[in-house]
DNA sequence: GAGCACTGC
């Protein structure tokens, strides 16, 4: 599709005029669009800075050491320790102690795999610790032990400095983003492993770390499997750091051969027993009824609903491929009829539903924990359970949603035990499999399902579907029903479909796109890329890092060897993906900077826009009249969170969040994070904090400018707004059409003022979807977007290799070349010299740049 | 005509 740009003379004649006022730039080459970021900051590195290592150890004095021992044994004569003791020594993991020590002395790695509930975490490094102080080491140790959670890394420091006796941040503290509790005498530190990889940058080499552990592995996150390669690596140069793993049992033999065939210690569980029932025993129990959804075709309901849906996962199909009658012979007609008509694509809320009940009524008292998929099965089953009330009396029962979204996330009643004679029930996601422990459950219904990333690397795409769990994550979740008595857990799905289940699921690293992990092997100075993710315990797919590494030479990241641009560099100092740092560093340049901090701090963080149960209308409602006629989702988050800092300097901040449907908890890390991003942009020059935000914020109110940055930031995730009728269809290079989400502000809008849309997030569900998207002009991307490329037939412009085309009149397209190629200059000069002051160096192009954005809809509508 | 798993710097 061609599009025309028409331009009025004025407007030519009033852009012109500004753009040859500008300082010294007379000269210019109009055809010289492609000298535009990539090529000019390819020179001049940006030095990134070292600086001091996570724990700073004074010289190891003999006094120290002396006094650390001499403390540790007065306090172990106090009762309140001594009390602790007596629990710890019950613990699984304390019988293993002096193996446990030895072996750590003995080998650079150890492998310890032990179930929930052994003492692992809490013990281990405490152990290290104990011994370190012990044999006259205290001075000079350092232990790091990182969690993947930060509420794990605060609540396993907050228990050890209890069980020591001591206040929180003394020998024992944590680290997290953007908090800590540590001091100059903190010997043990809890810290997230995003903390430790970021650290990394400035002291490679983890110089006077003595002991590192790593938890949680088995989970196989990003960060985790990121830091064991760094590891795998650096252990030859650093022969005196210990290496200690720790993962729950199932896999631990996959990283001991990682790491050479390290040793492996095995802590054995401390839960209590939980009985499980599958499908088949739960029909036998329940004497639900399962009624085929295919129940109105002719003939075997079975064979009509293969017609019906062809493409299914293989464990359903390999249950629908089964001989009922056979497999089941032992059980009543009754459960093989509700065993034909089930569908493993599809979840029967009654089935849920008639478990509860089956539950309340038969067994005896304690919490039930029912695991779904998402707010959809988590609002029906709700509603059913509210409308249908099987017992009668609702004041028996507590019913809780617990999912990450929902303003209940924080209430306390989660974990609070209910009064006498009322049963709590928790409808939970995966929230309630690792992130949130509500300890008396007695009682696990498990739907067997949970939704997943999955990346598709040949369409560019970001999946989010529901899918099997895997035999791992059945088990955690069985796990939630023994911590405070033998328990229950009940599979609403075949032992079949169990036996059939992966063992585990794939690393985080083969489902997620990587461009914010290659960026930060760069800034690491890891080698090659590709290189290095081949090191992996599983490594990515190669077309995913092709893509990876392709989309940051096209933000001007990566050079074409693949090296750091001084762009590129900027980047790794900020803790956000790579485009979305180039949004708040394209604000910073161009005078928008408390939007470009708001804006980033609220994409790179959870969506502060709750989604309650029951007033979804209200809520919509609420993010739109934020939005205002902006059709962008990204000024809505912007003015809900400049509403809720004006709210909050009249202390009326939880009424407005509460009014608007926003998260008073994401608010508030938001506005920390833009602390630390603005001091991070101070760091490397951007901004000057003593000039005072004023200097910074010229065209902060200015929404054609705002909304030129974000195209800026997020190029080029662009979408074509095509005119069908009466309504607006969508367009993007990779997948063809896509959707807007129903959630943004932009849904259900037909008509839009201008031809394109940015966005940040593009998933596929149900459908593919658009998740936030701000409305743009042709000026926006002509300005801000991705390389002018000459058309083929030498009468227009091309962007997106070749994906979209503008055209003109020549004098017109001369302008445009020309403005933008002078941007590009000064974009250039002010990212290889951060303290450039583009107001007044390029006055003139930035004023050319407003007005020509300014004039953007004089030709739309 | 429709929908929002979960972490982390």
């Amino acid at each position: 599709m061609q599009k025309e740009i028409k331009m009025s003379t004025e407007i030519e004649k009033r852009v012109g005029n500004l753009l040859n006022s500008s300082n010294g730039t007379s000269s210019v080459e109009t055809g010289s669009s492609r000298s535009s970021e990539t090529e000019a900051l390819q020179s001049k590195p940006v030095e990134i800075g070292r600086g001091a290592s996570l724990l700073e150890i004074d010289t190891a004095s003999e006094g120290l050491n002396m006094e650390l021992k001499q403390k540790q044994e007065k306090m172990r004569e106090t009762d309140n320790v001594k009390a602790m003791l007596e629990f710890r020594e019950k613990l699984p993991a304390f019988k293993l102690k002096s193996e446990f020590l030895k072996a750590v002395a003995a080998n650079q790695v150890l492998v310890v795999s032990g179930e929930t509930g052994c003492g692992k975490t809490t013990q281990l490094p405490q152990f290290i610790l104990e011994n370190e102080i012990s044999s006259l080491r205290g001075a000079s140790c350092s232990i790091i032990c990182t969690q993947p959670r930060r509420i794990s890394a605060i609540s396993v420091a907050a228990r050890i400095s209890s069980e020591r006796g001591e206040k929180l941040g003394e020998t024992v503290g944590y680290q997290i983003r953007l908090e800590s509790k540590r001091s100059a005498q903190t010997r043990l530190l809890f810290c997230t492993t995003g903390v430790l990889l970021r650290q990394l940058v400035q002291d490679p080499d983890l110089t006077g770390i003595t002991h590192l552990l790593v938890d949680e592995i088995h989970e196989r996150g990003m960060n985790e499997d990121f830091l064991l390669i760094i590891l795998h690596d650096l252990l030859p140069r650093r022969p005196d750091l210990r290496l200690i793993l720790m993962s729950a049992t199932i896999n631990a033999d996959l990283f001991s051969k990682y790491f050479g065939n390290a040793p492996t210690i095995h802590i054995p569980g401390f839960t209590f027993p939980v009985k499980e029932f599958y499908l088949e025993n739960v029909l036998e129990k329940t004497r639900y009824n399962i009624q085929s959804e295919f129940e109105n075709f002719r003939g075997n309901s079975r064979r009509g609903r293969r017609q019906q849906e062809s493409r299914k996962d293989p464990l359903t199909e390999l249950f629908e491929d089964a001989d009922i009658d056979a497999l089941f012979k032992g059980y009543s007609t009754s459960t093989r009829r509700s065993l034909e008509a089930w569908s493993g694509s599809q979840l029967d809320l009654g089935l849920v539903e008639s478990t509860v009940e089956y539950i309340c009524r038969h067994e005896g008292s304690g919490a039930i924990l029912v695991f779904l998929t998402g707010w959809d099965d988590i609002s029906k089953l709700h509603d059913k359970l509210k409308v249908n009330n099987f017992l009668g009396d609702t004041n028996k029962f507590l019913v809780l949603p617990l999912h990450g979204s929902m303003p209940t996330i924080n209430q306390r009643e989660i974990f609070d035990r209910p009064p006498p004679n009322v049963r709590k029930i928790v409808l939970a996601t995966n929230i309630a499999e690792s992130s949130i422990t509500i300890d008396d459950v007695v009682y696990v219904v498990d739907c067997g399902k949970a939704k997943e990333t999955s990346y598709d690397a040949l369409n560019k795409l970001a999946c989010l579907l529901p899918s099997w769990i895997s035999k791992a994550s059945a088990h955690q979740r069985r796990g939630r029903a023994g911590r405070v008595q033998p328990g229950v857990c009940y599979r609403l799905y075949p032992k079949m479909i169990h036996d059939a289940m992966p063992q585990y699921q794939l690393p985080e690293m083969l489902r997620t796109p990587l461009q914010e992990l290659c960026l930060h092997i760069k800034s690491l100075q890891l080698g090659a890329i590709s290189m290095f993710l081949a090191k992996a315990l599983q490594p990515p797919d190669p077309l995913s890092v092709e893509n990876a590494i392709e989309l940051l030479k096209t933000i001007g990241a990566l050079d074409d060897r693949e090296e750091l641009t001084p762009l590129g560099r900027h980047l790794c100092t900020l803790p956000l993906d790579p485009n979305i740092g180039k949004m708040l560093l394209m604000g910073s340049i161009f005078q928008c900077l408390n939007p470009a901090l708001t804006i980033a701090a609220a994409l790179a963080h959870r969506d502060p826009f709750v989604l309650p149960l029951n007033r979804k209308e209200e809520a919509d409602a609420a993010k739109r009249s934020f939005a205002g006629d902006s059709c962008s989702d990204h000024i809505a988050l912007l003015k809900a969170f400049e509403g809720w800092k004006d709210a909050k300097r009249n202390r009326k901040d939880r009424t407005f969040c509460w009014e608007n449907f926003l998260s008073p908890v994401t608010m508030q890390m938001m506005e920390d994070m833009r602390n630390q991003f603005l001091d991070l942009l101070s760091g490397i020059g951007f901004v000057d904090k003593s000039q005072g935000p004023k200097a910074y914020n010229q065209y902060s109110d200015d929404l054609e400018m705002v909304c030129a940055i974000l195209c800026a930031g997020l190029y080029p995730n662009v979408v074509q707004c095509k005119r069908r009728g009466k309504r607006t269809a969508f367009y993007t290079k990779e997948v063809g059409k896509v959707d807007i989400h129903p959630a943004s502000v932009n849904a259900g809008v037909h008509l839009f003022p201008l031809p394109y849309m940015v966005y940040s997030e593009k998933v596929k569900t149900s459908s593919i979807y658009i998740r936030d998207s701000t409305n743009i002009s042709d000026y926006a991307l002509l300005m801000f977007g991705g390389n002018l490329i000459p058309s083929k037939s030498g009468d227009g412009i091309e962007m997106l290799g070749g994906y979209l085309h503008f055209s003109a009149s020549k004098t017109v397209l001369d302008l445009i070349r020309k403005l933008r190629g002078e941007l590009d200059k000064l974009l250039s000069r002010k990212i290889e010299e951060p303290g450039l002051d583009i107001t007044v160096e390029g006055k003139g192009v930035v004023a050319a740049v407003v007005e020509l954005l300014h004039s953007q809809d004089v030709h739309y509508r």
